[in-house]
DNA sequence: CGATGTCATGACACCGATGTCATAATGATT
DNA sequence: AATCATTATGACATCGGTGTCATGACATCG
């Protein structure tokens, strides 16, 4: 591989005017500069990161911790990767930068963590994200405080800077959208309560019914499924017979997450009624493989996880260039997408006048 | 950051011999060694991958370049990052290596590409693996000849070393485990024609239909669909009524993937079908988001994309060692995995008897 | 016209590791 | 006891760039 050396030799001048050349950071003349732009590119030479990196101390490599490429089945709730799409968020900003990204992977065990660290700080990045693959809190170890870190979809109780989705409010733009369209009895089927998302949609929930007067009735609020994937189907049979049968019966049943949604279109079928015209369905995360691809479609709410991304990497960016750091994880809201699981009681009565 | 001369002046030792202990390359003093460990220790130090890769040229990087992570909806056909899972086997063969990987990410247009081998070169990586979001075939720019290169998921017409999956193969395997089942009247739902995938399977079809001396019978395979996400589920239920129409009905259809089999599960359900009672519906991809969330669970062909990354990355590994190549692509299996979307007319005779 | 400033370029040291070679001490062998 | 092998260590050069400083050639200005 041909040096800085080889090219000042081929182009007869000094090894400081190619570098000059390279880096624009001082005139040359422009004769010399062609002579030299031929040489590099007869040459095939490209400047050598290591070299570069050690005169100037600066990396420019953020490094990237994550389970979601080698993610196993040990938790068989999530195997849709769609996490990744904070991956995608962060390297579009991270490219715009002219920053190396340097993707390490978990697999699986956080016990690979302080490892994946000695390898960062060999590499001298500048900084962290550790991104996570659902909505949690995590403990990292201390190995971790040395250098910039932000979480991107988990948080700690370090109150290091964290960049979360926004579910709360993301649930009860839902729910509120769904009053809006005619619903009164609207049900929750919960995520197990291992996920912080839980607690915090089922808030969301309440302060849209109560802000819409709408008295709470625990009937339509299940208790919590189990966190074991093979006994849910089970489980989410009996609540939804349960709801069916209540006295007064939701009109739209609000799922955990669009995976939930798609076991509940299953079995309601199998019982034999219609979405959403015996029943409407609404579910959680905008995962456009589920949520397009139903048939009806499906209504349910965007987990923000490209602008997760993107802004955990202008968090990291920011840090880098100064140590400051927010102490608020910066919520980042999701859009309520809107399709034809679930009946809108006003459209539909527009459209019987208008026949 | 501490460097190996501050580590050996705290140890009171020369820098050669905390060399000499992080390498382990020659014989160091119990005593001395415990000195230094201590000092590397105290100061938090942590080796200089630029300084070391300057020194032994040797960079330990592995690149790898994937549309996957920054896919954006150019092909709506396939939004679902399952090809991770080719990113996620070579992940694990490079760790137990102690290769680092370094991922760059397309941002969904080719022409970046040469970017980023320039990238590469400049982080001096040994080789390069090119990961593709489908089966297809793909032309690298020039430039990429001068390192070298496996591609996965992918082919070109240089003969560059690939890892394919076998979809011939797998449609076979398929079609004969329905035959097997007691299915005669099989149905194909090939994949729009730009897809590679599409005329493999269909071969794989023919094949074990005419090893089981089943005559072909084209009104069993409709045309195949357009590259079109929107038109797709007009298409497909017009298929699907005259599959339907057909004199002798199909007993089981098989569908190009699994999201058209996800689409055909709410056509049907929509014509008030029941599966499989009515009608047996297979996949393939294995895409388990779908196949086993599903209800019911759907019968589908894995596509071995864990498999290929691994097989990718020990091939990478070893042209790295020894600039020798194989010519042939590899084709890795897939498994089918029988799930309860298909009728076996066998077990469920038998089912009768016990009973 | 001499002083000053800008342009264009090169010589050289330095970043932080490691390979090579030298040196001294110790133990093993003849 | 002399020779050799092995262990334990250090001095120094080197990898490929870039920062610092020096130098010579012009141009500008009071």
């Amino acid at each position: 591989m041909a040096t800085i050396y080889d090219v000042a030799k081929a182009a007869g001048v000094s090894a400081k005017t190619v570098s000059r050349v390279l880096n624009q950071d001082a005139p040359v003349g422009r004769e010399t500069r062609e002579k030299v732009e031929q040489a590099i590119h007869a040459l095939g030479y490209v400047p050598s990161n290591a070299a570069r990196m050690m005169r100037s101390n600066r990396s420019g490599i953020v490094g990237l911790i994550t389970g979601a490429i080698s993610q196993t089945s040990d938790n068989p709730e999530l195997t849709g990767l769609p996490d990744l799409f904070i991956v995608q968020g962060i390297q579009q900003v991270m490219a715009a930068q002219k920053k190396t990204l340097m993707i390490a992977d978990t697999a699986g065990s956080a016990d690979n963590i302080p490892h994946l660290l000695e390898t960062f700080r060999q590499h001298r990045a500048e900084g962290i994200i550790y991104v996570a693959d659902y909505h949690k809190q995590i403990e990292l170890p201390d190995t971790a405080k040395s250098l910039p870190i932000v979480l991107a979809n988990c948080f700690d109780t370090r109150a290091t800077p964290a960049v979360l989705p926004d579910d709360k409010l993301g649930q009860k733009r839902l729910v509120e959208r769904l009053i809006k369209a005619g619903h009164h009895r609207i049900a929750l089927l919960r995520l197990p309560e291992t996920f912080v998302a839980s607690d915090l949609r089922f808030q969301g929930y309440c302060d849209a019914m109560s802000e819409a007067s709408i008295p709470f009735d625990p009937a339509l609020v299940p208790s919590t499924l189990q966190d074991d994937d093979a006994r849910q189907l089970g489980q989410l049979t009996e609540a939804l017979k349960h709801l069916l049968n209540l006295e007064q019966p939701p009109t739209v049943i609000c799922c955990g997450n669009d995976k939930m949604a798609l076991r509940v279109y299953g079995i309601l079928r199998s019982m034999g009624l219609n979405i959403p015209e015996d029943i409407s369905i609404a579910g959680y995360d905008n995962y456009t493989l589920i949520a397009e691809t139903l048939y009806p479609a499906l209504t349910t709410v965007e987990l923000p996880y490209r602008d997760m991304g993107r802004q955990a990497a202008e968090l990291i960016l920011d840090m880098i260039k100064q140590a400051d750091h927010p102490n608020e994880p910066a919520l980042m809201q999701g859009d309520v997408y809107w399709r034809s699981s679930v009946t809108d009681f006003f459209t539909t009565n527009v459209k019987m006048f208008q026949q």
